[in-house]
DNA sequence: CGTAACGTCTCT
DNA sequence: AGAGACGTTACG
């Protein structure tokens, strides 16, 4: 309590925007803080929000000012973008200040805008005075950091109000405070614990056997960079070449060609893991090993991006987690061919894992329980800035980003992952999510929070997470962060398309039950561990928390074309909400659920089922309960192009051929299509 | 004024 | 470091 601050007011405390969908959930009821609600039988003590609820963009409160003119943010009266800036109130994570830019006379590019908080930066004069936070041991962590990430953390401090409180301890002698605070430190001291994730402890050094970059000297890092700059300048010559005859344009379409393999392959069962699925793992910040992990002092703190926002409450782990957690750790369900060894030498990916992982332990440790209910990561930027290539002489080079995207985007992740060491501009645009649309983590033994992160930044419409452990808290954390606008979630999301779970836990994928998908194409749930009926029924029902006014309720995928079940264990009841809440699937992965009979068969093709008109493609390999008469069932199917009984013991080969054969007659109407069937359909194998 | 819950404190 | 407690703030 030595001094008042010297900067700012009273700290302004966030809260929820109302907005997002964690803000329009109904609370869960079931997890630790909904429990302790009196309005659960609780005894209210904890007094925190709903771990469903835990809003993704908190807000400065409505009766926050600006310090110097003491009226609220005005950016609703104006249409301009850079406008509406300097009119709103921006609250500066260092000082506490809140003022409108305009008062201060700054714009946009004078502060440090901490996206991933509304109504957040770094000050001009904070910036400027080159205050990076309030504790030195802060200040090298969260510095916007050399790989473009801006690790700024969600720290609400309120020093006055710490002081206040300080002083009122004293007065009031508190009852819950413990004589240990020297005089001296308390102010400073305080200060640091602020937001428990200060826990930037010095990082740990790398083990004595690392080599590679890590022990790189300054001058051949720069020569490094030299050479991969070269490198670039030569690749952009051949794609100018080739370009004229290639249509590019579209980096959507052209992640492909960089050989992406991700989940449209199937996924999660195949056991290849491929080079390309490795560099994907380590664009995202890790080294394609398994079990590697060095960590190292380095000047950025990924942390940051994943701090808690105000630290220690938030992040709590339900003993649901730590048993999803634990169950995974085992390695019960690892698919066959896994990989065993790490490749060596892979420079390239070990150096993003540098730069990018500095909090993973030194060890690959269990996973760690989460922290991140309240990590607000940077939304990422449609293109990200800046539009051109400054060079040291001062000017820009020539070449402006859209080219340099052109190049990058025939690189391999890998690739991308080594440009980002090139320079912070190349870090940046490298991140373009244009250049991620797939991101393939499976296998991972343990998903962290920074490659948590990692996936928000690339937004991308892809995301493999097949036989990883991840929680269920995790999963759920990307989920809000994934959605598109359309689903009311975070609006700069453009929305998950495809989702890859297979191998994975109930208990993790039960996330799935907390929001609704509207987006999504494709749901691979193969192999989930310990799935049941009743579980199905609460993914595949509509919400119950849908609002007074909506009467008719959706299912939370409606728009899934593919669903993949291969090897769960439902019965008929699930295939029947299935057939309800998912009525345009048209590829249905049934192979190996040991309970799907012809009875299913039915179901699936009755007249009163949508999916006769849309299904394409069935698997049903495996299924030991078929018997001959569910190809009759099938006839129904109009669209029905591909068919897998392989595997199926009580369907006879005569049957199949008979179907085969039959389906060549019925060329036209109602039956599958002649060319379809003798082309695709795979006949009991011997 | 009551309820929700943020942010920080203490305890283990 | 994690969990629980609680003063305090935001808001209807």
């Amino acid at each position: 309590m030595s001094s008042s601050k010297g900067v700012g007011g009273a700290r302004r405390r966030r809260t929820r925007c109302r907005k997002c969908l964690a803000c329009m959930r109904t609370e869960c009821g079931e997890c630790h803080f909904c429990k302790d609600m009196k309005k659960f039988g609780g005894p209210g003590r904890m007094k925190q929000s709903c771990l469903t609820r835990q809003c993704t963009a908190p807000v400065l409160p409505h009766t926050a000012v600006c310090h110097l003119c003491g009226d609220a943010g005005k950016e609703d009266t104006v249409e301009a973008e850079e406008e509406k800036f300097t009119l709103s109130l921006m609250e500066c994570t260092i000082c506490n200040e809140i003022v409108h830019p305009r008062c201060i006379k700054m714009g946009r590019a004078d502060g440090i805008i901490n996206e991933e908080i509304p109504n957040c930066w770094e000050c001009p004069k904070c910036k400027q005075e080159g205050k990076s936070g309030k504790d030195p041991i802060d200040a090298s962590g969260k510095r916007r950091a050399d790989n473009g990430e801006e690790a700024v953390r969600w720290k609400l401090t309120d020093e006055p109000v710490q002081n206040k409180k300080k002083s009122l301890d004293d007065a009031q002698g508190h009852k819950r405070k413990k004589e240990k605070d020297p005089p001296a430190d308390t102010g400073p001291k305080k200060k640091f614990k602020d937001g428990k994730d200060r826990h930037l402890k010095k990082k740990p050094k790398p083990p004595q056997g690392e080599t590679e970059l890590v022990v790189q000297s300054e001058k051949s890092h720069q020569r490094e960079k030299l050479e991969r700059f070269k490198l670039m300048c030569q690749m952009l010559e051949r794609v100018k070449d080739s370009s004229s005859s290639s249509s590019s344009s579209d980096s959507d379409s052209d992640t492909d060609s960089r050989g992406s393999d991700a989940s449209s392959d199937g996924g999660g069962s195949s056991p290849a893991t491929s080079p390309t699925r490795e560099q994907r793992l380590a664009a995202l910040g890790f080294s394609a090993s398994d079990e590697d992990e060095e960590e190292d002092d380095d000047e950025e703190s990924h942390n940051g991006s994943s701090d808690a926002r105000n630290g220690k409450t938030k992040p709590r782990m339900n003993s649901q987690e730590k048993e999803n957690n634990h169950h995974t750790t085992k390695g019960a369900k690892q698919p066959p061919g896994r990989k065993a060894g790490r490749p060596a030498g892979q420079v390239g990916l070990r150096i993003v894992a540098r730069t990018q992982f500095l909090n993973r332990p030194l060890v690959p440790s269990p996973p760690k329980p989460m922290q991140m209910e309240r990590h607000l990561v940077k939304p990422p930027p449609d293109s990200p800035e800046p539009d051109s290539l400054p060079l040291d002489s001062g000017s820009d080079h020539v070449m402006q980003r859209d080219v340099w995207l052109a190049v990058f985007q025939y690189l391999s992740y890998r690739d991308l992952c080594v440009c980002m060491r090139v320079c912070k501009t190349w870090s940046r645009w490298c991140c373009d999510k244009r250049l991620w649309t797939q991101i393939d983590l499976s296998r991972r033994k343990s998903i962290t929070p920074p490659m948590l992160s990692g996936i928000i930044r690339r937004q991308p419409a892809t995301l493999d997470l097949s036989w990883t452990n991840i929680s269920k808290k995790q999963l759920m954390w990307l989920i809000n962060r994934l959605q598109g606008r359309t689903a009311g979630h975070a609006p700069w999301a453009a929305g998950l398309k495809e989702l890859v779970l297979s191998g994975c836990s109930w208990v993790s994928a039960s996330a799935l039950c907390t929001a609704s998908f509207p987006c999504m194409r494709l749901l691979d749930l193969r192999w989930l561990e310990d799935v049941k009926d009743s579980h199905l029924r609460e993914l595949l029902s509509p919400p119950t928390d849908t609002k007074p006014g909506q009467t008719e309720s959706r299912g939370r995928m409606p728009n899934l074309l593919e669903l993949r079940l291969a090897g769960l264990d439902f019965t008929d009841a699930s295939l029947r909400l299935v057939v309800r809440h998912t009525p345009q699937l048209t590829t249905l992965d049934l192979s190996h659920c040991s309970q799907v009979g012809d009875q299913s068969i039915h179901l699936l093709t009755a007249a009163s089922s949508p999916l006769r008109e849309t299904l394409a493609d069935i698997n049903l390999s495996g299924c030991n309960r078929l018997t001959d008469q569910c190809l009759q069932l099938l006839k129904r199917c109009a669209r029905l192009t591909r068919l897998d009984l392989r595997a199926c013991r009580q369907i006879s080969p005569e049957a199949c051929q008979r179907f085969a054969d039959e389906s060549t007659t019925v060329a036209s109407g109602s039956g599958p299509s002649f060319k379809c069937l003798e082309e695709k359909l795979l006949l009991k194998d011997s």
